[in-house]
RNA sequence: GGCCCCGUAGCUCAACGGAUAGAGCGUCCCCCUCCUAAGGGGAAGGUUGCAGGUUCAAGUCCUGCCGGGGUCACCA
């Protein structure tokens, strides 16, 4: 479905909007259009001969088009491009599917882009392209660089995601580097398709588990000061906190030595917390991670907006004290019925309504997320998204509740769960030390994999699905290993315009753009300069699904056509990049090369991982 | 038991409601020893867990089952 908001695809000129625009001073191509998103181009063409039949009376005035989609066909036997239009349009429109795909068919072929219009299967029109088509989008990415595939689709929107929210309690362990990644592709992600993106991290720094940390570092404190540490059943075992144990008695000495909680758990909590919170913050930057804001949990507490958020909800009679029904089937043993403060979040789609209070009348840990989320909606975001760990799943339904309720349904909340990852060394399962209290850390995986492989890696599955990470696979140098094969790609590249300058071959971009194109004809040549052209419209794709795992694979295909091309060069000198002693030809067979490293570049640039330009 | 996620080739996984469901690995066959680079080309392999339904069209949406995982009031 290509369905937008405003119905239709909006055209893009992306180039207009850029400081840059002066490069399309540059001579255009004889289509005339500037085919930032070929398939948005193809598409207006499509509704435009679709109006013009209207017109003609051939088709009913007034059909709704929105269903129209224009896209690469699975069989590149069948053309380049392919639209359902007659399908769509046959109820509708009460004529017969091959009726109108010929006559959209004969309205088409009068467009100088479009050199065949067949009808095909149920009702297909394929689509053949002319070769200049494929030229011109070369020359667009050389013009854009990496801003190619840039969308407005966002419109500027300004959207929130929050991620990692890792408690302030211990390092950052594998499953929060997913999460971290996840979260951050998709918000490079989203800023490239046109939206305003705020990333943001929630410090859980308000519950009893702080008080834990607290206990914990207090103890490792007492052994700095020489003493046996009593780490009790229920306390954090971690050795991380022996640096806590330390800090705490270099800026406190032994004035809180032998001293009741109350007079150093507060202190003790607050002190061990930022600590933690460095820790955190230094492991996302390892990965490439800056939030652009951190908010506090605890600092909720005692401002009046929870008060204030439980309030509002009232005043839309959401808000009831009342006793809840047991969980159906399984009644938990020590069940007794118990008056709470309740949401009613079964008014906005949640199977049961969910306590606010606990029974001592203080908040439950819903009660602050509740304000935290009306406070998103408060600053004015126009969508919200959280990527949750998926033990968290049971928490989604009432989440969005209290979005819609307190948004009045203005802002629509998507939520991530983000599956296990497993790992494995050598084929092995692979487990750190038993010893209780270690774990493996987003640190350990950086040190052994590195944050660009790790960064990729973790976005080569879907998010809800498991995710294997074997510590010696992502690092093998073969073709089995997608960011070896996808980075070796692009050194590929750089090696071709190494030895073009070699050669004395000139193939700066103002040059390769001002290039005739024309002699790339093969077609393996455009093969892959229709996969270069996919990219804007795959960017929409991933964007509007919240998907960045879906650049990965993008940047996978585009890379196995870029190395198919490569490979038939061995044998057909014709196909390779560089013709020695020929420099115009050169050009536009470096163009081509070019163009898939700027694409490659663009993509990597999401997923955040840096482009390699030799390997040896 | 309720809810959520997953179930696609032997394995790991793709597929914005589109056509004959695609890759990689593994298996089998053929080729190469090139300096354009960590091999290349080809073949076999499927009732998309099962059964209904919606649709011109379903792996995809809906309903009910089966199997795996997660989760289930006073933890976050």
């Amino acid at each position: 479905m290509n369905t937008h908001p405003t119905g239709g695809i909006p055209r893009f000129p992306a180039a207009r909007l850029d400081p840059g625009a002066a490069l399309w001073q540059c001579p255009r191509e004889e289509t005339g259009l500037d085919q930032m998103n070929l398939f948005a181009e193809i598409r207006l063409a499509v509704t435009g001969a679709l109006d013009a039949l209207a017109e003609d009376s051939v088709l009913p005035k007034g059909l709704d088009l929105a269903a129209v989609a224009v896209e690469p066909p699975r069989d590149a036997a069948h053309g380049d491009m392919a639209t359902n239009a007659a399908m769509v349009l046959a109820k509708p429109a009460g004529l017969q599917p091959r009726a109108i795909a010929e006559a959209l068919a004969a309205r088409l072929m009068a467009d100088p882009r479009i050199e065949g219009a067949d009808v095909a299967g149920p009702g297909f029109l394929n689509l053949r392209l002319a070769p200049a088509v494929w030229h011109g989008v070369l020359r667009a990415v050389l013009v854009s660089g990496t801003d190619y595939g840039r969308s407005t689709l966002g419109a500027g929107q300004k959207v929130n995601v929050e991620f990692v929210s890792a408690n302030p309690t211990g390092p950052m362990h594998v499953g929060h580097t997913r999460g971290a990644v996840v979260g951050d592709a998709l918000s490079n992600l989203l800023a490239f398709a046109g939206w305003n993106v705020t990333r943001e991290y929630y410090i859980n720094d308000g519950g009893a588990q702080v008080d834990v940390l607290a206990r914990s570092a207090y103890e490792r404190y007492r052994e700095a000061h020489g003493l046996e540490p009593e780490i009790r059943e229920g306390l954090y075992p971690g050795d991380y906190l022996i640096p806590v144990g330390e800090a705490l008695k270099a800026k406190y000495g032994d004035s809180l030595l032998d001293k009741g909680e109350q007079f150093w758990l507060a202190e003790v909590r607050d002190f061990a917390t930022q600590m933690m919170m460095a820790e955190i913050r230094r492991d996302l930057a390892l990965m490439g991670v800056t939030m652009d804001v951190y908010s506090s949990e605890k600092a909720l507490y005692g401002t009046g907006e929870i008060e204030a958020a439980i309030e509002t909800l009232r005043g839309m009679d959401l808000i009831y004290d009342g006793v809840l029904e047991p969980p159906k089937g399984k009644t938990p043993e020590d069940w007794e019925p118990r008056e709470q403060t309740l949401f009613r979040s079964t008014a906005h789609g949640d199977d049961v309504d969910r306590p606010v209070k606990k029974s001592d009348g203080s908040w439950t840990y819903f009660a602050p997320d509740i304000a935290y989320h009306y406070n998103k909606v408060r600053r004015g975001f126009d969508a919200l998204i959280d990527i949750f760990g998926a033990d968290h799943g049971g928490y989604v339904k009432r989440m969005k509740a209290a979005v819609s309720a307190l948004s009045n349904g203005r802002v629509p909340l998507d939520i991530k769960l983000i599956q296990l990852v497993k790992l494995y060394k050598g084929g092995e399962p692979f487990k750190m030390s038993k010893r209780a209290g270690t774990f493996v850390t987003l640190r350990d995986v950086v040190e052994q994999a590195g944050a660009d492989v790790t960064r990729f890696i973790m976005l080569t599955r879907k998010n809800d699905v498991a995710l294997d990470f074997d510590f010696d696979k992502v690092l093998e140098q073969s073709k089995d290993n997608p960011v070896f094969y996808v980075q070796y790609a692009n050194a590929r590249v750089n090696s071709v315009l190494r030895k073009a300058r070699e050669a004395r071959i000139a193939c700066d971009d103002p040059l390769l753009i001002a290039t005739d194109l024309s002699g790339i004809t093969h077609e393996a040549e455009l093969t892959l300069a229709r996969k270069i052209a996919e990219w804007p419209r795959l960017v929409e794709i991933a964007a509007r699904g919240n998907e960045p795992h879906r650049v990965a694979f993008y940047l996978y295909e585009l890379a196995s056509d870029f190395h198919a091309l490569w490979n038939r060069g061995n044998d057909e000198p014709a196909l390779r990049f560089v013709q020695e002693g020929n420099a115009a030809t050169s050009a536009a067979k470096i163009a081509l090369a070019r163009a898939t490293g700027v694409v490659i570049a663009a993509g990597l640039g999401i997923l955040g991982v840096t482009p390699v330009e030799e390997m040896r």
